[in-house]
DNA sequence: AGGTTGACAAAGG
DNA sequence: GCCTTTGCCAACC
């Protein structure tokens, strides 16, 4: 019994970006992988979440290790301080280290 | 009911 | 290392 399957799939990806730990990121292909589907489905959800959801959404990020938003947007500014509140820290690329702060999902 | 879109990923050129 | 193509699946119009 992994989740609650009985949900909705959007209701499931924002179970599995809950479980996200607190200074870590997640790619969406992980994501998509836990809860049986494609990364699309995940990137949408993730647009679909609401600020009121309790879902760390910040913590999802593309497999290049950056943020999904457009540099310069609201999102982006927002979900970086987010990040680096958190202890992430980006380099000059404004990338993540997948090899430090990845997470390793379940395992 | 059907075609398009989307905060993507992986592989190929 | 960058751009294009393919796969992918549900939501949206």
């Amino acid at each position: 019994m992994k989740f609650s399957e009985k949900k909705n799939l959007y209701d499931r990806i924002f179970e599995a970006v809950r479980l996200i730990p607190a200074g870590s990121v997640a790619i969406y292909g992980q994501i998509a992988h836990l809860v049986g589907c494609s990364p699309r489905v995940v990137g949408y959800a993730m647009h679909s979440v609401s600020a009121e959801d309790d879902v760390p959404w910040q913590r999802v990020i593309n497999s290049k290790g950056k943020i999904s938003f457009p540099e310069g947007s609201e999102g982006y500014d927002e979900q970086k301080a987010i990040l680096k509140a958190e202890g992430i820290v980006f380099d000059e690329m404004r990338k993540i280290d997948l090899k430090k702060f990845g997470w390793e999902g379940l395992l």
